[in-house]
DNA sequence: CCTTGCGGGTGTC
DNA sequence: GACACCCGCAAGG
């Protein structure tokens, strides 16, 4: 899966060997590297078995971020956080849209939520929702830890996802953002208050007004929805992740960057088979499958593209960062939120320009007192204007 | 309402 | 003992 990424690490095996015993460490070793001549560049997908130094002034590091959805588990050790991938929620009618994009939500982390989230319609085609769950750790989810040792914070993965990239935060916020705002400006209350625009106006009362009108005809206030969906990615726009840069070049280090070196090799933990079937119930299959036309949920949803040969597309299209974003995917098919588009309606800025190492979600914000702004340099403001782009882009389909 | 972190508890290997 | 997982609670956005 991560090919790429080991590419990566084999063009950087010589800087990265010499910190060979800084890369040797074991989220579980008694003592930590003390002395780390660099930090890491915060990764949003990390995946496969690998390990990270973060500075402990990395906001996303602080807050254990991670774009796949992982839960906390109780591992009894409170000096180390561990938390376990939930997969990702796709169709269970395996629908695709009209370009040929598939559905991949982010599992709501808090397990009630969850549940409720599975209750509901494929806001593609209105079908089932099915929690794919993770398994690429023995059979059992990608675990991730986190451990914060004096001035660093350590991250060690262990396993690969087996799943595709669920939507990112920042995206499932947006959607429920839009999906509230929908309820807050749906047709009766739009209504009311046109009446009272046009009131005000013309004296007037306007006479027949739909009552029900079709989601994308609904007159969402650009302004509003700009700043609803701004205020998650712009008022605090921390892409510290937003790797408009190449990750592992988080210092401008003259040693050059210190890398994943496939050291570490400790012995998974592949004990037995995974339990009983893990995947949780899905609802049965509607005898036939409704159409994208009952679609009724205005939402922002993460679709990838159809694999080519058939392959699922979270494999295909690794980057060399492991991270998806450069390859055949098209940046477009990935990022863009919102589904029945017409691929010639991508953001103006489109995408980051990301040549290789530059991730395509730009979800995390940036710290607050632009402590980190040098070290994204271009790309945060290519990538900034690139959120903004993608929520313009929202928005533009919105109205 | 949801996320996040914490911690008690249980079951399996 | 290690690990996964369930649950509830609290804080915060």
């Amino acid at each position: 899966m991560l090919k790429g990424a080991d590419d990566s690490v084999m063009e950087q095996e010589d800087s990265a060997s010499q910190h060979g015993e800084m890369m040797s460490w074991d989220i579980n070793d008694i003592k930590l590297p003390q002395h780390v001549s660099q930090t890491d560049w915060f990764q949003e997908w990390p995946d496969s078995y690998v390990k990270h130094i973060y500075s402990s002034e990395d906001k996303n590091a602080q807050r254990h971020h991670s774009s796949w959805a992982m839960r906390n588990t109780n591992n009894h050790n409170s000096r180390i956080l561990k938390k376990s991938c939930l997969g990702v929620v796709v169709c269970d009618n395996n629908c695709s849209t009209l370009d040929g994009r598939k559905i991949y939500l982010r599992p709501a982390i808090c397990d009630k939520a969850r549940q409720k989230q599975q209750r509901k319609c494929c806001p593609n085609c209105n079908g089932p929702l099915r929690l794919l769950s993770c398994r690429g750790h023995g059979g059992y989810p990608v675990t991730n830890f986190w451990r914060h040792e004096g001035q660093f914070i350590f991250f060690q993965s262990k396993g690969a996802h087996d799943h595709p990239r669920p939507e990112t935060k920042l995206e499932a916020e947006a959607r429920r953002s839009i999906q509230k705002a929908k309820t807050a400006f749906s047709p009766s209350s739009l209504r009311l208050k046109r009446i009272q625009e046009i009131e005000s106006l013309t004296g007037a009362v306007p006479t027949q007004e739909p009552l029900l009108l079709p989601i994308r005809d609904v007159h969402m206030p650009p302004a509003i929805l700009r700043g609803m969906l701004l205020s998650k990615s712009s008022q605090k726009p921390m892409l510290s992740s937003c790797s408009g840069h190449l990750p592992y070049l988080r210092t401008a280090g003259e040693d050059g960057a210190s890398r994943e070196a496939p050291t570490w090799s400790r012995s998974l933990s592949l004990r037995g088979t995974p339990r009983a079937e893990r995947l949780r119930s899905v609802p049965a299959l509607p005898s036939t499958a409704p159409s994208p036309q009952q679609c009724t949920h205005l939402s922002t949803q993460h679709v990838l593209p159809m694999a080519e040969g058939g392959h699922d597309p979270f494999r295909s299209d690794t980057g060399p960062l492991g991270d998806g974003s450069c390859g055949k995917q098209s940046p477009l098919a990935y990022r863009d939120a919102c589904l029945c588009v017409p691929p010639q309606a991508a953001p103006q800025g489109g995408p980051c320009p990301m040549a290789s190492g530059a991730q395509p979600h730009t979800q995390l914000s940036l710290p607050p007192r632009g402590s980190q702004g040098d070290r994204g340099g271009g790309g945060h403001q290519v990538c900034l204007k690139y959120c903004n782009n993608d929520v313009f882009f929202n928005l533009n389909l919105l109205q």
